[in-house]
DNA sequence: AGAAAGTCCGACCGGTCGGTCGTATTGTTG
DNA sequence: CAACAATACGACCGACCGGTCGGACTTTCT
């Protein structure tokens, strides 16, 4: 059920995903949508913890499983690459389109965005410490600075294959990381070859 | 008077910007907007022109006047944070904003915005172009792989700084760009020390 | 069996949206 | 001074928004 407000809101936005339209692409009445939520932002909110479940399910889980540092950051970004190209969402992401929509929106749907982005980050940094401790990456690199790059190479993805060449930009997502990556790994033999 | 309107656009979106808060904000009537503009999409389209006119003056032209090569392009880098800090506009980036929005309805307003951001992507690979040329950057680095990467570390600033801690974020976009260049410069004396 | 609680509905509310229209005002031209 | 185009206006339109309300149906508990 929520699964496809996330999807309306992934197109639409989170504010652009309407009761009416919600309501008729479940085949239920639109008051029927507010015997389980009293208003429209408790939806969101919703809708926001939702995405975080999907995003958690079919991109963090299967990354992380029996991988860590190095080999996890880089599952980590291609599990994020496939989950765009398969239009898991037809919007792309639920999160570019919602944190573009509310970063100069205060309020408690902006709140959960901000932690739920600082958590996503924090994961990607944990992972580069974790990384460099066990000797993977080199010492002297910003996990922050390299979560950025990361998120920043990976999120650039979502307009730009909807914009521009897909292919290209999805071969430019990947090299980008594989690249960077390569560049600070000790043993490359952690990364695919090409 | 479309100043204003890019202004609200950043914020709110093209869609969500409002003839009627428009009409409010300049101090004239909504009927008298439609003096000027026949529908809503007429005025977008002209919205999105002067966006990029803005964009040219603020950031393209002085960024390259009397730079080339890599000095433009970390120029162009440096100027695009510095449009962002001083918060020309109260949305950060109206381009963000509207490619989001518009990245998955296609339309009249699209497709102009597809065609400035391929503008935008072009200059960039043509500089690594002519830097490769002219010796400045290693041969080998793909123009289109590297202007995306470029663009992506440049973009991730604006939502970034407005959910997260704001000097951390653009520490990070200037880093991150800056320490991607100077891998690739053959003189590393074209870019700022730190 | 019957009361209570949960679920869902259609009808309806005030408000805002993009857009139309008739009109008043203004500046220009003969 | 009169005729005319340009400009701006308030009033208004149908559509849609988020949200309310009273009633019908079903399930559960006593």
């Amino acid at each position: 059920m929520l699964d496809a407000a996330v999807e309306l809101a992934s197109t639409d936005g989170l504010d652009g995903l309407t009761l009416a339209r919600l309501a008729g692409r479940l085949g239920v009445s639109k008051s029927g949508l507010f015997t389980h939520w009293p208003d429209k932002e408790t939806l969101q909110l919703a809708v926001v913890e939702r995405a975080r479940e999907q995003w958690a399910e079919r991109v963090v889980r299967p990354a992380l499983e029996g991988r860590d540092g190095v080999r996890a950051l880089w599952a980590l970004h291609e599990r994020r690459l496939a989950f765009y190209a398969d239009e898991v969402l037809p919007g792309g992401c639920f999160f570019v389109t919602a944190q573009t929509e509310f970063d100069d929106r205060p309020g408690p749907v902006q709140d959960r965005l901000r932690a739920q982005l600082r958590e996503w980050e924090g994961l990607m940094a944990s992972l580069v410490r974790d990384a460099i401790r066990a000797g993977e990456l080199r010492p002297g690199v910003s996990p922050g600075l390299l979560a950025y790059e990361l998120d920043a190479l990976g999120q650039g993805v979502v307009t730009r294959s909807r914009l521009l060449e897909r292919d290209a930009a999805f071969a430019h997502a990947r090299g980008a990381v594989l690249l960077r990556l390569r560049g600070l790994c000790v043993d490359p033999g952690l990364l695919p070859g090409s």
